[in-house]
Parts: C-alpha cells; structure tokens; sequence
DNA sequence: TTTTTAACATGACATGCATCAAGACAACAT
DNA sequence: ATGTTGTCTTGATGCATGTCATGTTAAAAA
C-alpha cells in the first residue's frame, strides 16, 4: 500500500555504512556482513509525513532507518494517535508484522527519510545458518520488548514531569550513540508527537518546557534543545528506575 | 536466584498436555512436539506469592503456564509497581530476559503455579533446524510486541472506564480460549494487580465494578466475574481500537 | 512584501482521578 | 467462636492535568 514510494535507490552497502554499529550488522565479520548485503534492499527516500505503512498492509521485513525519523503509532477510532516510537538513523522497525504477518500499526516519516528493508524471509534464511546472526535478531526483539516495558512504566506511573525528563534523556543518548553531543540537539518530531508518545497534552509539554527552562534545566528554542543540567533531569527519573537491575 | 524452588517435576509430555494448542507447540506435528520434548523441564510447582526471577537474573529460558498464573513487572524506586503482563495457563512469559541474558523485570506468581521452563540454547538450537518452530517463535514474539503496543494504547489514551472495559473483555477471551466461558469466571489476581496492570488507582477499579455493577454490565463477587452484557462492554472498547486494522 | 497556514505558547477554567481516611468483609489463625 | 490481618469498599477532598479559547511566531505561499 505504501513501499512503493520508492526513489533512486542509494548504492551503499552495509560495510561501508556508517552505522553498522547500531544496525542489525552489529558485531557481524564482515564476510558475514557481506551476505545481509546481498539481499538488502538499498535505501529508499521518502519525503517528511509519508506514510510507509498502516495496519493490514503485508509484512514485507524489517526497515532500517538511515537518514531522518519515523514514527509508529495506533490511533483510536476517535483520532488520537499513541506513538509507539520514534525510529532514528541506526535503529530499526516494523517488527509489529511478525505475528500475522501484517502489519498491526502505522508507520510514517517525521522528515524526509531514507531507509533500507531488510526482507524477512531472506532474513529468516540467514537466521538457519548463522548463529551470530540469530543472535542478534533475538538482542533486536528483546531490545524492543524491554523498551516497550520501560514505556508502560512511563505511561502507568510516571507523571508528566517524570515523562518529559525520561523523554529528554532517551532521546539525548541516542544521539550520543550515533556520536551526536548529548547536549545540544534538534528535536526530530513535533510537540504534538511527544505528547502523543508521553500521552499528556500538548499544552502540557508546552508548560512543562518552559517549566524546565525556568529552571534552567534546559534551553529550549522550537526543535532546538540544549541540556544545561544534566544531572536534574537524572534526578528527576531516578525515582522511575528499578532499584536493583 | 529464585527458579531453584522447585518440587516434584510431574510427569507431563507436551503431546499430551491439554494446552499444547495454546502453547509453542501449536501446529507442529507429532515429531517435532517429541524434539521439544526432549529438553522442556517438566512443570515445576510453586506456591502463591512467591517470585520466580526478578532484574539482573541470569535469563535461562521461557516459561510456559500450566496451572495457576503469574504477573511480570516493573517498578519505581518508591515501591510503585507497573505490571506488564498477566501469564495463564498456556501462556508463556520470561521473553525480557533475551536481550540481554539477564532478565529485566519481575515474574511472580498469583496463586499456586506450575510452569515449564524452556531452555533458551535447547530452544535456539531447535530454531536452526526446524523452520516451522522458528517460525512459532517469531508469532510468539511479535505476540508479545503487538500487546505491548495495544497495552500502551490503553495506558495512554484510554480513561478508567475504558481500560477496565478492555481488560475484562481480554480476560474473558483469554479464559475462552482455553475452553472456559467468557462470560463467568473468577479473577486470578487481586484489585490491587489489576490497578497497577491498568495504571489506575485501586479505589478507582472498585468504584468502577461497582458502577459497571450497577449498569448491569457485569456482576462481581469478590473475585467471581459475570459479564451481563458483553454488548455494552464491548461498546465501551470500540472507539479505543484501530479504524482499519 | 503581504497573506496564509500551521505549529507552538499561554491563560482561564473544568474535571477525572488520586489521595487520604475510615469502614466492611472474608480468610485465617488462635 | 473470637480475634487478627489483609483485601476490598466507600466517602470526602484536592490537585495535576486536560480542555477550551486566544494569542504569538515562524515558515510557506502568493
């Protein structure tokens, strides 16, 4: 229904990419790198607020993303939409399809995009003889199960302040990840995402930012975001955390 | 830490277990049900109240339900706990602990519980020979992952009302699908799991099944559940689910 | 430039649900 | 049976956050 809206397909292979590191390739030899390669879809380019799936739409593989953002969610009959999670370059989505084989939610582009697919059933294929590949699948699904577990913690009993600052530092260390400052930082998505992923208002983000700058935790100017005490917002999620783990 | 208070492993293949159908074995032949068999450790029994693994255990493999229930969670440093999941017979939970062979929650049990446990090496070995197995173990955890997403829809965007309407027509399923009625059955877990569960406070659940009670939606004894109308519950959840989907 | 539009911010007000505080009930032990 | 304990219920009150309404700003279009 929607990776069709595909444009020049980017010839890079995973080894030369730079974010191997973060991707599926992760830890791979690179005789074992070259065979991912061979089957990968090269990088398709999307423009921002794209979609690129939506419920029912058959489950074609994982998609990885390279440049720009994406975001899945599920809406209620109503509208509202709960963003499940912004996907940044390095990262990957889609595996909601596994279950039935299509896809449960939607997935779309907070930017102009670029991401390369991964067919599922050459990936499959991989899995039966390589091991080291295997694995990392599993560290891939178990890595989403957690986050989705940490984000019910949020959702259930953290409050908006909690949520705000649990959402800074998430989002910090991820662009500290791809080798970004932890401090200084453009926002990839909108108010009105955060506060569909956080589940408050967008009101409430509004005041809370300003809150947060007031205190100067933070100097925020639109997408702009510059962390000025780090420690703070540590302080404030502490309390969310498990005490042993 | 904590798998280690066992007692008299019964003697039960899963060939023969009346919740094959429900479990991972589902759909596989006779044949390939004997190779799980080979290494699944048989039900372990474990009274109620009592934790079977909690954050930093070594991850040793899945656990499947076979009587009794368990709840995993997660929780604050102030004691608060999110409860991830609820875990009946035939259901199979410990998948947290594959990212990064430690687990990353707490699983207890409800109530006097005996589980398989399945060993993750024997479990990935058999994923390399036998494809239709693997692709179980794909449905099980892309399962997992769409009532992760589902569950934070309701934790985002679902009122009180709505939340508890969903989680009673999910319970009622859930004892439908093992071959009990869905319209009578008994809670297996306290007010107090249910609110942590449902990201609501425990007063709230109890002057929502005293409201529901009055509508004559359900009637409640204690832990003894009878919806009256399924109709209205169901109402009651439709505008909260997916459009298309 | 000027106009238009959409995103974001801010203020006033409303409310759903949490919190606090007792009370009722059931299960269990004595 | 009688006390004891924990779970559940019920009522009174408050607050965090949602909702509504309006203003502001920036970016896009004309």
């Amino acid at each position: 229904m929607s990776q069709v809206q595909l444009a020049k397909p980017l010839k890079v292979s995973c080894e030369a990419c730079s974010l191997s590191e973060l991707c599926l390739s992760r830890g791979l030899t690179t005789e074992q790198m070259s065979k991912i390669d061979d089957f990968i879809e090269r990088p398709r380019k999307m423009e921002s607020s794209k979609q690129i799936y939506e419920p029912g739409d058959k489950f074609y593989g994982f998609y990885a993303v390279r440049t720009g953002g994406v975001k899945t969610y599920l809406t209620k009959k109503t509208g509202e939409q709960q963003i499940l999670g912004f996907h940044l370059p390095g990262e990957i989505f889609g595996l909601d399809g596994m279950e039935t084989t299509s896809h449960r939610c939607y997935a779309s582009t907070m930017d102009v995009t670029s991401y390369c697919v991964l067919p599922f059933d050459r990936l499959d294929k991989l899995c039966e003889v390589l091991p080291d590949f295997r694995r990392q699948v599993y560290i891939l699904m178990g890595h989403e199960l957690n986050c989705d577990h940490s984000h019910q913690l949020l959702l259930g009993q953290q409050t908006a302040h909690e949520r705000l600052a649990t959402f800074l530092l998430n989002i910090s260390s991820r662009f500290n990840r791809r080798g970004f400052s932890p401090n200084s930082f453009m926002l990839p998505m909108s108010r009105h995402d955060i506060a569909c992923f956080l589940g408050i208002a967008v009101e409430t983000v509004s005041r809370l930012f300003k809150s947060f700058q007031e205190q100067q935790i933070v100097k925020i100017n639109r997408k702009q975001v510059d962390i000025l005490n780090m420690d703070i917002l540590n302080d404030m999620v502490a309390n969310c955390e498990d005490p042993d783990a």
